[in-house]
DNA sequence: TAATGTGAAGACGTTCACAGCC
DNA sequence: GGCTGTGAACGTCTTCACATTA
């Protein structure tokens, strides 16, 4: 066994998927919506009904013929698999424009908590920010031990991503999302995810020509 | 045949890291490094050298045993691949802290420029921000004639995001990139990319604890 | 010998097709 | 009949292994 995993892992993209049923589903359930099929659960996510029945089989989850799934339950069944980590408490690093549009983006979101937000601009010290307070980078270690965090975004500019990744690390973060357009090394304990902007960008360029 | 594409189609993950590899390419030949090993290259993108190799054989790149790679060819082949769409300028939709992060972010980027911010909040038409202009979302239409704008960038709340797309696909625009939190429907010949932040964070949040 | 180029295998993800069950 | 559940086929992406080349 090459590294040690949970039993009954989930693909990845299903992962990504069931995150996106959970905000439909509460967006149903708010309007009434007692149960739903595959297929316009797929419609409303833009993926087929086969798809669907999948990642509900992935977590175990089953609807009844004729009558589809019910929506409570489902949402129920997703938060108990998205939410059964140990951590959802996250650090945000970097204040500046991007940062600020992911506090405002996770400011009322369940589940996925900003706790702390750090910078090494004095002047953005101390200050509130979407709920959110503002510490300095060195304060980071003491911050994870008071605060429980977990996880950390990186959203500095690319010539200091590797440092953050380094003091997140350091501090014990197990898993990193980085929006900053260099490619980060990290331990192998550390999770890694990297959202790359003008890779998404330059793959929507390079495929809208060819339609 | 299912679709109408253009010949030799280079796989979808192999034009995101290639977007990656330029950025490191070009700065190594600043730095005055005229050749390069797939190890090496691997080794700065996090990946293994069979993968580069394979992504340099889908765009018809050679090198040479022993000698590596020529950074600068392997530049220009790049960017003769990933330039070689018909249009690659480009609409922002959203001028809040997310708009201008990304106006930042693209302000001295070659290849893919932002030659157009829209927004419906009176107070920012007219403002120039990292050198875009401001517009009302009705100017879109002759913006994309004028500016000959092909691709956009979603950049608004999501309750606004379906309505954007559409005024987009309507006015002519060929591919959008959306970080709107909502799956947005889109006619067959616009190209869609979703970036979804909570799904990626909800992706880092899984793995992370299972480690 | 130390690198590239590439067929073949393997892992992963999606779609199909249909059995089974309200 | 109309929907779910799922084995099997299919397609895409990554890794391996090794022939090839300077």
């Amino acid at each position: 066994m090459k590294k040690s995993v949970n039993e009954s892992k989930i693909p990845a993209r299903t992962v990504e998927r069931l995150a996106m049923y959970r905000r439909l589903l509460s967006g149903m359930l708010e309007s009434g919506c007692e149960t739903i099929f595959s297929h316009e659960l797929a419609s409303f996510a833009n993926n087929t009904a086969p798809q669907v029945r999948r990642d509900l089989m992935a977590i175990g989850f089953s609807g009844r013929p004729r009558c589809g799934y019910r929506v409570g339950e489902m949402l129920a069944c997703i938060e108990r698999v998205l939410g059964g980590g140990f951590g959802r408490r996250i650090a945000l690093f970097g204040v500046g424009n991007l940062g600020r549009a992911l506090l405002s983006h996770f400011a009322y979101q369940r589940g996925l908590t900003v706790v702390a937000a750090f910078d090494t601009d004095e002047s953005k010290l101390g200050r509130v920010i979407s709920g959110c307070r503002c510490y300095h980078l060195d304060d980071l270690p003491e911050r994870v031990s008071v605060d429980g965090i977990s996880l950390g975004i990186i959203a500095v500019p690319g010539s200091a991503a590797q440092d953050v990744a380094d003091a997140a690390a350091a501090a014990g973060i197990r898993g990193l999302l980085n929006f900053a357009p260099v490619p980060l090394r990290v331990d192998q304990s550390v999770f890694l995810e990297h959202i790359d902007i003008t890779a998404a960008l330059e793959k929507v360029a390079y495929f809208a020509s060819s339609k």
